[in-house]
DNA sequence: CTGCCACTTCAAGTCAACTTGAGGTCAACC
DNA sequence: GGTTGACCTCAAGTTGACTTGAAGTGGCAG
């Protein structure tokens, strides 16, 4: 199995070297080896890195995020657990999607006062309501 | 108009009053008036705190949140920009659904090995191009 | 074999976004 | 008229996620 130097490693996944110690510091990703001082990272890594990043684009913390996929890389919680991720996650959707179509419509929408637009209005109440239910 | 006292405006919107004190420091709210010391603040600040959250949501700094909204709630950016974050919303979203779809066929797939599975492997295949995209 | 340069460690610094705490004010109820 | 409770200010502390810097190491091209 061939192994990554971690500069390569940080080319190759946009990470930089200094936050590919500070995860393994964390235990969120693992060296295989070492030649002399230099880490050597298997390419599964690359894999690992890129469900990082999806798991923070999700809003999700570091901690959380190691708790969420074993060292393989593949998802490690119970079933009903990773239901409830996603539905969290679906809400989210709804609420990027909502926040989307709002600047899409003010982008296009020649109204001079959005506030009156009663399409801009739904979207203001919509976020009322999801902000106010958070929390 | 009726003004509201912090400590209803934080019951109503869910945002503690020493967050809303330093929302008003960093210029993202401002309160309409004092009552004696006490702030006042009009309950448009309630549909801007919904903005905030669902800016927060999306992933944007008070910062940037603060320079995409006008104080009255509406956006205040040029339509070109606009549409510009509306499309970085697109592609936030659609990574949050995979990572969403990611996890809930790890949740039903009755696989062993999830690595094995094709469907999953598209799904990371997926999630290591996103994350070399970005950056 | 020598020098370069990408790596190493470890401690300290940074930044955003808040929270906490000490000490003070004020309107209202008992 | 005193105590309570919700507010106030201002400074300092916290957390998460890194970054930076100083000082050292070691593989390999020339």
């Amino acid at each position: 199995m061939k192994l990554l130097d971690i500069g390569v490693l940080s080319k190759r996944s946009g990470v930089p070297p200094s936050t590919l110690r500070y995860y393994e510091e964390i235990g969120l990703i693992q060296s295989a080896a070492r030649n002399g001082l230099r880490r050597q990272f298997e390419t599964l890594v690359l894999t690992q890195l890129a469900l990082i990043s999806l798991g923070k684009m999700a809003g999700f913390s570091l901690a959380e995020i190691r708790g969420m996929f074993a060292k393989d890389g593949t998802p490690k919680l119970p079933r009903p657990e990773l239901h409830l991720r996603a539905d969290t996650l679906d809400e989210q959707i709804r609420g990027l999607t909502r926040l989307r179509d709002a600047l899409r419509h003010v982008a296009d929408c020649p109204a001079e006062t959005h506030m009156d637009c009663p399409k801009f209005k739904r979207l203001m109440e919509f976020a009322s309501r999801s902000a106010a239910a958070r929390k």
